[in-house]
DNA sequence: TTACAACTTCGAGTGCACTCGAAGTCAAGG
DNA sequence: CCTTGACTTCGAGTGCACTCGAAGTTGTAA
């Protein structure tokens, strides 16, 4: 079975992932991607597992990791098997701070949510404003 | 009822809020505090309510408002009652994006709990790898 | 009186994560 | 043959949100 097709343009891949080709070729550069094979006219040409390694790359960018970490992970993945401790260790550490994030978020969310509520309730039944 | 004794300077403010000096005095330069009252030498002194106010910015910027937006919302504040409506459509506003934004994480957080399970299974009963 | 710390303003510098522009190659279409 | 357009590399530029350093003033303590 071969899940490595090589079929997509970079152009393509920016469409699919909603990445800029620019940021493709800066992931690439720093090493976040591995060296994506080449056409015979050294154009780019990207199969369906590095698609699914940009999407999870974005996905570690969404929860707030930095370009550096992300960094040191794909370099552990390239490692294979053996880094595999240390990966876990590092989505874990991700998954404690995500879960703090959402904490954080929540409780901003009702500070909006009373404001709002206040906030309208001083629109229809109008004259006065504090906190 | 006097909410407003000006007693603390600002290397105080900064202890009390996790801002730096150099922080506070950009927040005023770039107009999301009000210009300070002073004390006869100069030196700015904070009231409670800059205290209230300054956390209040500090919630903003949490859940991802631009520095740009938080003056907006601070000039808003500076016109009184007249500016509630703008004001209420920018934290609802707001609201609705951190409650997507809280989403997203979930999901992202979801992925997290996944793949740290599998690679653990990995780790304990050794010899395979996938996505 | 002299040292020191904390404050002041101002403009310049930093780090991050892109983002872009220049200059060149190459293949297909008219 | 010539144009068009998508690709290539490389280094430089951008925008954001701070962050810092220099040079000066003031108030207290030894």
């Amino acid at each position: 079975m071969n899940t490595s097709a090589h079929n997509l343009t970079i152009q393509q891949v920016a469409e699919a992932t909603g990445l800029s080709v620019h940021t493709l070729r800066y992931y690439e550069r720093i090493g976040l991607i591995h060296p994506i094979d080449r056409a015979q006219n050294s154009h780019r040409r990207y199969s369906q597992d590095d698609i699914g390694w940009i999407e999870f790359l974005m996905k570690l960018r969404a929860t707030g990791m930095s370009i550096q970490d992300m960094q040191i992970y794909a370099h552990l993945q390239r490692q294979g098997d053996c880094s595999l401790p240390e990966r876990v260790a590092m989505l874990t550490q991700l998954e404690a701070e995500v879960e703090a994030h959402i904490r954080e978020l929540q409780e901003h969310q009702k500070l909006l949510r009373h404001k709002i509520k206040y906030y309208g309730s001083l629109l229809t039944a109008p004259e006065r404003e504090a906190s």
